[in-house]
DNA sequence: AGTGAAAATCTCTCAGT
DNA sequence: ACTGAGAGATTTTCACT
């Protein structure tokens, strides 16, 4: 699979303000003509990049039910089961996982009986424990960043993703994609110091 | 404003699905022509229903930063500079606002350094605590819920918004458009249980 | 608010580089 | 991967209901 560049960060990011901008729009400002900006995003869509094209719709004045954070424990067994049927909730608009495996859900009750719906929704999952919390507002605001790419591992070199690590050595931040090169780095940094002084 | 009826709702659920099909391919479905769809959708945006034709789109492949979950706890009075200082932050894609006027943010942060980021963002931001949650999931599932409608304040009939609460009184659920209009109801509920004991 | 038809614009296809 | 041109589809405009 071919690496981005920076003209398709450029159209991902013109989609996201306009996703109905016409390709001949985008051609002219990345410096395309049209059959070539559709085939960037055809490819995209097939990289799993793009997901859909949508709206971004504000729920808020479609009334549709009390928006509540959903703080849910749950063994790691049973982790895949119940975020699945959370995100196949009607109510339930965001999941964000964490790194100690807990789920936080963004959802929209309907009716406002939020134990009602709980004890629906998570009925026959093994939940641990759960946490409400009652929301006044929610905003999004899409962009892309498009300053920012791919870092590199400071120790191999490979491109470092979320499980990545960064620390600080020395005074200068370096990256990491995974602990193990993190260690083997420190350990040839040590190594470095102690022949020099 | 003219409330929304069932082909808006129907037009919504189709663009969010595909933002880009065709006003004639909706036309077709929702039994309209394709300029009275183009004048529903233009209306949408304007009623501010529609914030934008937008992509979901997988940050994860894109490789932006380390995922987290910020929570500030802030002054009421410093509430709204802070909010808007946090959104208008590159890093920062969602914002949720809790009842007890907490902030939470969905951000991925460059370089991985989320304490110098956070300084960086909240330098000059009088904000009480703050506490950082890694994350390594964030799931959006758009979908606009065809079956839920507006709730009516069993008061006085107004609509039901965000700002509305739900109460249960002598058994049933009501919905109540402010915490006036519940009073009043359960005031005038009290008064008809007397009179039939 | 919606229709119908014409004009303008956009997308798709494909042979060629 | 991209271009350029032609065919086909879509959107916009506007007079009318």
């Amino acid at each position: 699979m071919r690496d981005l560049d920076e003209t398709d960060l450029e159209i991902l990011e013109l989609l996201m303000s306009d996703a109905r901008r016409p390709w001949s729009d985008i051609a002219e400002i990345v410096d395309l003509t049209p059959p070539a900006v559709s085939d960037r995003v055809a490819r995209l869509q097939e990289m799993g990049i793009i997901r859909r094209f949508t709206l971004d719709v504000d729920r808020s004045q479609l009334r549709e039910g009390v928006p509540v954070l959903l703080t849910v424990t749950v063994h790691a067994d049973r982790f895949e089961p119940v975020r699945e049927t959370l995100l196949d909730a009607e109510a339930v608009e965001y999941a964000f996982t964490t790194a100690e495996n807990d789920l936080l859900c963004y959802a929209r009750v309907p009716g406002g009986d939020v134990p009602a719906w709980l004890s629906e929704t998570l009925n026959k999952e093994s939940v641990d424990d759960y946490d409400v919390t009652l929301l006044t507002g929610a905003e999004w605001t899409p962009s892309i960043g498009g300053t920012e790419f791919a870092l590199t591992c400071a120790e191999c070199g490979n491109t470092v993703t979320s499980e990545g690590v960064a620390s600080r050595i020395g005074g200068d931040l370096y990256q990491f994609c995974c602990p193990s090169c993190e260690t083997s780095f420190e350990e040839q940094y040590d190594r470095l110091e102690e022949a020099t002084s």
